[in-house]
DNA sequence: CAAAACATTAAAATTTTATTTAACAAATTT
DNA sequence: AAATTTGTTAAATAAAATTTTAATGTTTTG
């Protein structure tokens, strides 16, 4: 059986695309996603803008599933939605800078961590040093309170470095001190 | 019903403890662990060393689930197991110094991505490059095969960033740039 | 070295999560 | 405005992951 030099061009472009999307896709559960997902963007990596009906058939599955599955692509901004006039289909397009998804990502996961975590030590601070506090505890108690204060004391370091971290993503700082290019 | 300042101080510091046991175990899906094991985490946080044990009995859980749990932590480094001579059950401590656990979590996890991207990339450039040399194919297959390969060039930039960013972290020269106290 | 204590693995059961089919809603075109 | 196309929600199913009970292995102690 012959092969035309065209046709096992496509072989290997398809291989070498495989490869790739398998690595992205396998890579990916970083990002919170699960498998098929993570095989959708990469997917989209590799196409221009996409219909849910060319996902669907892509992937071989169905178009609810692409549905749910490009909304939760949507929300860490790794897709977005494009307005293609002629269609009335939805497309979208892959976000094909790494960095950008990224910064994006690490960002709101980050802030959520800082924001959710210092709620709860603010929170808790409080009760602590109303125990600390309080003439008619015993010593014990206060000691443990303190104790379990100084702990949240300590890690509110960490967690105003994520902060600082974050801005400094958020306002490319970072790319300062490590150029995009070595 | 009279409660004594004890009494009191205990319900304070633990509704205290609570509140952030509940912020570190729901953040914790950014390390890639389950709510429960992100539950166990945070109780070490706030216990010395505990045993099986004492952790199927805090949490009311079954102690195989312990087991793996308590293995998931030892994985990302959150957990360390501590030799106590005297107790013949095996204990473990809580790693309470949330930059060590950023630090080896994050890092790992960029190592992997980069590691795996890398070598998909490797492999598909290699079958690109024979495509896009092939003076036997139509120009309209070298070209896409070049599209690709440019692709992935400009990819690699973003994973010899993230080496990079973990090589700062390793090093810790990021704290150079974002020194832990502002 | 046998017995006891503890931890881990295996299998089964439960729960959760993902996926699909079917129904519904929204929008566009005729 | 009716009909058609498209997208999303809901309910049902399937798949996967978690948890438990039961069995096995391993270490320590007497």
């Amino acid at each position: 059986m012959e092969r035309s030099p065209d046709e096992q061009a496509i072989e290997k472009i398809d291989y070498a695309k495989d490869q790739v999307i398998g690595a992205i896709s396998e890579t990916m559960d970083l990002y919170g996603v699960t498998p098929s997902v993570g095989k959708l963007y990469a997917t989209m990596y590799f196409k221009g803008r996409m219909n849910l009906d060319e996902m669907r058939e892509e992937l071989e599955m169905s178009k609810p599933s692409m549905s749910t599955s490009v909304r939760k692509l949507q929300e860490i901004d790794m897709v977005k939605k494009t307005f293609q006039r002629g269609s009335r289909k939805h497309t979208y397009m892959a976000e094909k800078d790494f960095f950008r998804s990224f910064m994006s990502f690490y960002c709101k996961m980050w802030e959520r961590e800082v924001k959710m975590n210092m709620e709860a030590i603010y929170e808790a601070d409080f009760y602590l040093k109303e125990v600390m506090e309080d003439q008619y505890c015993s010593q014990e108690m206060r000691d443990e309170a303190n104790e379990y204060y100084q702990m949240l004391e300590s890690s509110k370091i960490y967690y105003h470095w994520l902060e600082r971290l974050v801005e400094s993503i958020r306002n490319e700082s970072i790319f300062d001190f490590l150029p995009k290019h070595e």
